[in-house]
DNA sequence: TATAAGTCTATAAAAACGATAGACTATATC
DNA sequence: GATATAGTCTATCGTTTTTATAGACTTATA
């Protein structure tokens, strides 16, 4: 499952993306109109903009706001950033790569395989899921509702 | 990630697959061969047989078997088992389902619709992925190695 | 210089995870 | 029917991760 880490911050950097180039926005009206915990948020933002994703502003006029595209931001990223790998066993992930204690042999895993297979598939989706991609998403289902 | 039950309840699975119809298997030669604690091992077959994919014979003799074809226990069901729910937000489930505590609307949620993607890709690899299945593509890894 | 707003460090409660201990029950065999 | 074998059940325990919260600090603006 997803962390609610993962999900603030997702949460958070749409209500960005939708607000892009429209200048600083506060934490509070962030957590106030998305139902996060602002402490939790603060913290979470924070990340994000050591990551590079956001910048802020202090004093009055203030807030954060996003420093990338939103058509350059992908969840797969923002997953990383805040639960680490995304697939779920360690020996088929590039960047936490770590061998599993109870293998014998790597190369002909079946187990491996399955899981090599779910994590291609996976990234895959989560990488075309960008900022502007969901909200594009969103307004088309908004459009079918009516 | 997969936890450490999904993930020796699959390697027990397997070891017992490849030994269909040879007689019970006991506790201890998969905890030794397969190299996983013994007494956490108990806990997970008894799981297993609680869920009928196992059935156990006591006494001399005794020990571990496969109730059913390896071609009918898949990796979706040991997970589910084991781990809970294989989607990544509660309200892309079917046997788990909950709401997003921070949702506004989930019919036009566009998160949501990315991670029942993901979701249905997960479900679909993994429900191909049988014991039997597994074996095959090993049997083929092995084949190619040499 | 007062106020607004983000930043940093520490702490803590709760839940999940991984594992172990030990007593108990059922079965096979002699 | 005694004994050894092997699974069953309940309780507990330590560690790590998760989800926060508190409060002092820093920086920018008017």
């Amino acid at each position: 499952m997803l962390s609610k880490k993962s999900k603030y911050a997702i949460i958070a950097l749409l209500h960005l993306a939708r607000r892009y180039n429209m200048g600083p926005i506060l934490i509070k009206d962030i957590a106030e109109e998305e139902r996060i915990p602002q402490k939790f948020l603060e913290a979470i933002l924070r990340d994000l903009k050591n990551a590079g994703i956001l910048n802020s502003k202090k004093g009055k006029g203030g807030g954060y706001y996003l420093t990338k595209d939103p058509k350059d931001v992908h969840l797969a990223g923002i997953m990383r950033l805040f639960d680490g790998p995304i697939a779920l066993i360690p020996c088929v992930t590039y960047v936490y790569y770590e061998p599993c204690e109870e293998c014998k042999d790597e190369e002909t895993c079946g187990i491996r395989a399955v899981f090599k297979e779910v994590r291609d598939a996976t990234v895959n989706i989560l990488k075309k899921a960008t900022l502007a991609e969901i909200i594009k998403i969103e307004n088309k289902l908004i459009a079918q509702k009516k």
